[in-house]
RNA sequence: GUGGAUGUAGUGAAGUGGUUAUCACGCAAGCCUGUGGAGCUUGAGAUCGGGAGUUCAAUCCUCCCCUUCCACCCCA
């Protein structure tokens, strides 16, 4: 009796938890002015073709009755593409966001499983680094509203035309070999990474350029033309605005597995470096029919980070009030659905358990007030109020429960 | 796909070639006919991951498979 490898159930608990990231993507992506959509599950598979080579490997595809090639989506960029393409009456700028499940079959491992939560944001309609600088800006609001700090995360953040520049000043051609071995930058010695690159059949003099710009720390250090460096530097001017450089770093090692990147690209890291990336994105102008910057953020990693940094709040019930009926069942039916008319979130004991279980029962569940009602209060025309934080009661009138609850919460 | 580890109630752990497989937490009921987080008592819950073999007898020994986890690979 278990689930399907690599999917994930959510109990009550964890759906809260997920609910807490939720709220706060939601709200920053909102407090920026963009706007929530949604995708489609199943795509035909084609539009992942401009994804890279390890995404069609990954994809959970099948042919269906009609004989369509399909795949359940296993990222959001192809799909909001192909809606901006489909809707040439939009007005620009686009700016949407969305929160979808995705899938990709692959080994399922720590941060890794074969369904996840993608959050997604996309500013498309110009080139100008602006764009990017408040899509990066979006994705650091994010990662401190979950009390996140410079100490745990940093942004690091390169440029395709950068690296194609350099490459191609050192006469550098198998660029996909460097591009996957630079990924791995982080967890290998430069010695490792010397004796790779010559593997590659790299002179010394490119192995030495290679090396010279991974070593990278700040714009000034680069030294030729390129549209991309110039792009970097407006950028990093741009963030400093919104006072967010201590979050960014320099970093040319950074690649990005998809294909269709054009310029800047970023990635969400945690600084002890031992989690996989939080979020990554960057700047497509070549896949919508109009330039686009954005990114993705799924659940996994950043549920584990949070975890490991106790930053996921103890979360109470949904529920607002417990009622416990003592024998009078029948009489309490409608001061619930009263309270629930005035948009109170109301549990009400069906089972006719005595009190101290039912206490237990709101208690355990955390809800944070309990309504005791039996003859005594009855007779007086009054409910029992208990704040279960407090331990604190009172004998007071089902308005007055209305308007505390309202009040309080 | 490659390599390593793992598997005993819901969870975490013990244990033994031999009748009814322990313990803790959790769950349920009672002590308490109107007051929780504690205590005590009782109860439910496991074909000991699956299959084959060795044996009079296997949860335990052997083999195969599966699962889950970790690393590589890659990525959210």
């Amino acid at each position: 009796m278990t689930s399907v490898k690599g999917f994930r159930d959510f109990y009550p608990e964890e759906k809260r938890t997920l609910n807490y990231i939720f709220d706060i993507w939601k709200s920053v992506a909102q407090k920026y002015g963009y706007q929530e959509i949604d995708i489609p599950i199943l795509e035909p598979v084609e539009i992942y073709n401009k994804s890279g080579e390890e995404i069609p490997e990954q994809i959970y595809s099948f042919i269906d009755k009609g004989k369509r090639a399909l795949a359940l989506r296993p990222e959001t960029t192809p799909s909001v593409a192909r809606m901006v393409k489909q809707k040439s009456s939009l007005k620009k700028p686009i700016k949407w966001y969305s929160i979808s499940q995705c899938y990709r079959y692959e080994r399922v491992q720590k941060g890794r499983s074969r369904e996840f939560f993608q959050f997604n944001l996309d500013y498309l309609g110009t080139k100008s680094m602006e764009s990017d600088a408040e899509v990066i800006t979006t994705l650091i609001k994010i990662l401190t509203s979950l009390k996140l700090t410079e100490n745990d995360f940093c942004i690091k953040i390169s440029n395709r035309k950068l690296i194609n520049d350099l490459f191609r000043n050192l006469k550098i051609l198998c660029v996909k070999d460097i591009a996957r071995l630079l990924d791995k930058r982080s967890r290998i010695s430069d010695k490792e990474l010397k004796t790779e690159l010559v593997n590659l059949d790299l002179s010394s003099r490119q192995v030495k350029g290679v090396l010279d710009f991974l070593n990278f720390k700040e714009l000034k250090q680069i030294k030729i033309e390129s549209e991309g460096l110039d792009e970097l530097k407006e950028l990093f001017d741009i963030l400093k605005r919104y006072k967010l450089t201590k979050f960014l770093k320099l970093d040319l090692s950074i690649m990005r597995g998809f294909d269709y990147y054009t310029g800047t690209v970023f990635e969400a890291f945690d600084k002890k470096g031992d989690l996989r990336s939080i979020a990554g994105g960057g700047r497509y102008d070549n896949l919508a029919g109009m330039p686009g910057v954005g990114y993705g953020f799924g659940d996994t990693v950043l549920n584990i980070f949070l975890e490991e940094k106790k930053l996921l709040p103890e979360l109470n019930s949904e529920t607002d009030i417990f009622i416990i009926p003592i024998k009078n069942l029948d009489k309490c039916i409608p001061i619930a659905e009263e309270l629930r008319k005035s948009n109170i979130k109301v549990n009400l004991d069906l089972l006719k358990r005595s009190i101290s279980k039912n206490l237990d029962y709101a208690n355990k569940e955390k809800i944070p007030y309990v309504l005791i009602i039996g003859e005594d209060e009855l007779k007086k025309n009054k409910v029992k109020l208990k704040n279960m934080f407090s331990g604190e009661e009172k004998l007071t009138s089902v308005k007055n429960v209305i308007k505390e609850i309202q009040n309080g919460t």
